[in-house]
DNA sequence: GGCCAAGTAGTCAAGCTTGACTAGCCTCTA
DNA sequence: TAGAGGCTAGTCAAGCTTGACTACTTGGCC
């Protein structure tokens, strides 16, 4: 699971810096320990690991008031695979984490990409669905019953998920959200503005 | 995750005994590793622990032919506390591995209890959708568009989740599936047998 | 003025998961 | 008949996650 990964350096760099407390708190903000059950202890180690990684750089700061703490800045190399983890995260099925993760995050990516990536998901969710009616026409005798029934609610939420990403699809094509090459966006507006999107 | 646990534990009652390799095998027929994520090395950690925790009873076998291998046994506690978390996977919601792994393990559940939990299921989703229609009438300005957008797909995914499992419940009512409380459940069919429901 | 609750900031050990690796046996084939 | 490849069976270190814990500050209330 890099979906943590992910929100991680997804905070860092939407607040161009950042201490351990504050991308938790905005974190928690969004609601993202229920939906990505991201837990404090794992936010902390995730900007560590990411620090020694080359994927963000620390600062020490003497506490002003309050505890001492770390600011954590985005580099460039963070930003690309930070992007590359949106796009991966787009296209990969089979994992819910990683989706809401990269639909968080959307805007780090241009509009014409996202669409690609969107319409990349909603392609291998149709084959997998092809791949899965045949399957229940052709049951494999080892599997027990409710195993099959099983992949009936799996079939489901696949069809909700299309439906839903053929929806957001159209929907970035007719210009709705602000993309990271829209006017506006992450990459053109100054730090401490970019938090309120 | 106690799916792993779970999906062990399950395993291991089924057949009546089984050592680490066995388990493994059955979980790959089954096409656990693509539902459930369960590598390897989680298995035979689960195994180690559930015997450390008089779960299950360990037995070294000398190997007759090939490597020596361990054979692992059911206790009572083990199998009241693989109950208890098969009710549990089927009430919870929010955690898609752990109702899968209840799901294949449905049968180890008396047909009114297992009714039971999955109308507890159902009362629950129809609760969190109508907490959801709520938040999305009055939405928190601390959240981004896209976060509100990707709460649309949870509730798709909560709505296809409780007609299914609507439909478990009926199916269920009419006797689908041999439970534990049947004749020829895995509870009064010996051993070697059970494997092939 | 003093004390408690809540907020800020983070550490740490223990536990679970992962991926790579070991090692014996069997079967087929050149 | 020697070797490759695959099956059986499992180990292990490294890494990630979790839950509990520390410690300091601020604000409010009696």
């Amino acid at each position: 699971m890099s979906a943590t990964k992910l929100l991680v350096l997804g905070i860092v760099h939407l607040s161009g810096g950042a201490h351990g407390y504050q991308v938790r708190s905005e974190l928690q903000s969004w609601g993202a320990e229920s939906w990505a059950k991201i837990k404090p202890g794992s936010i902390y180690h995730a900007l560590k690991k990411a620090a020694a990684d080359g994927l963000l750089t620390e600062h020490a700061e003497p506490g002003n008031s309050g505890p001492e703490r770390v600011l954590y800045r985005a580099t460039a190399r963070g930003r690309d695979e930070m992007v590359e983890l949106v796009r991966d995260g787009l296209r990969r099925t089979h994992d819910a984490d990683m989706l809401n993760a990269s639909i968080a995050m959307l805007p780090m990516l241009t509009r014409t990409d996202a669409i690609a990536q969107v319409n990349e998901r909603v392609a291998r969710l149709e084959a997998e669905l092809v791949e899965q009616a045949k399957w229940r026409e052709h049951p494999n005798r080892d599997a027990p019953e409710h195993v099959r029934d099983q992949a009936e609610l799996w079939a489901g939420h696949a069809r909700t998920e299309l439906e839903w990403a053929k929806s957001l699809s159209k929907r970035l094509s007719e210009g709705a959200y602000t993309m990271a090459d829209d006017p506006g966006s992450w990459r053109t507006v100054p730090g401490h503005l970019k938090m309120r999107f």
